[in-house]
DNA sequence: CGAAGGTTGATGCAGTTGCATGAAAATAGA
DNA sequence: TCTATTTTCATGCAACTGCATCAACCTTCG
């Protein structure tokens, strides 16, 4: 077996990381001015707002997310302390919790989204051609 | 102008985050299960490798790993601490200091590169078909 | 049933990162 | 020259992450 990458696999991997970076910095940076809350913070919300009144357990948010389960565990906390999200026992099993975002939560998703959106397409968007980004989009979902 | 992403241009952008993520997870853990030290170390003693006996003044290192500034700068504390890596004095800017990786910088380095290499492999190339990494490579590189 | 094992979630502590700032030296410009 | 600006690097402090572990509950199986 060939437990080598070949030169470019290799290019596909620094690659990934750099893009990656360079893109998310980029993101990052815009919600920083703009004085809104990280990129995590509109990922947990986002999910929360797609699963509706019902809300998630945060292993089920733990899983979309790909978190850990302390660093969702305290995501949790700093969302429920700025008034974004609400935690509810769920009967069916005590140990659990449903967390279920508020009103505050989705506006607040909606204002990062007017960052977010236009800050996407400038990092990514204009950066491809017509149909490049579907084609990058097919490659990377084979690395998840 | 438009600033909303498309539909293909937000799905590359996601599959990017996740792809990065499940990457690093898998290669991270297995330089930890290793005992070896994390992907940062590697990157640093890898330019400083290339760089040879001249060595690289900090802030070139910096640009070259996308690194913050004060990130570089304790990572090359922990590097110095770890004896990989010598601080040297330089007479032309005395503001300035050059980063020499020492012999025991480049056995760790090879030593991960052991496990690195195969790693990549893992999370990248046993995913992709013949000729699909370096249309990903060349993909990436418009990102960045 | 009841013990063993698995799942869910929180948390103390250490290590790392982000932010703001500072000190020292180099450079530019009047 | 000599002052203002920029560059290079470090660091105190707060926030965040990683690790280990714990408590509570659920599930499985003899």
């Amino acid at each position: 077996m060939d437990r080598k990458p070949d030169e470019a696999t290799e290019a596909a991997w620094i690659g990934l990381s750099r893009a990656q970076r360079v893109a998310t910095a980029t993101i990052e940076a815009r919600l920083k001015a703009a004085g809104l809350p990280p990129l995590s913070w509109y990922d947990a919300l986002w999910e929360l707002e797609r699963a509706g009144e019902a809300g998630l357990r945060p292993f089920e948010l733990e899983r979309a997310l790909l978190f850990e389960q302390y660093n969702l565990s305290r995501l949790a906390d700093r969302l429920e302390k700025a008034g974004l999200v609400e935690r509810r026992a769920v009967e069916a099993d005590r140990r659990g919790q449903m967390l279920i975002i508020t009103p505050a939560g989705r506006d607040l998703r909606r204002r990062m989204w007017a960052i977010y959106a236009p800050a996407i397409q400038e990092a990514v968007g204009d950066r491809l051609a017509a149909g490049e980004a579907a084609t990058l989009a097919a490659l990377l979902g084979k690395l998840a």
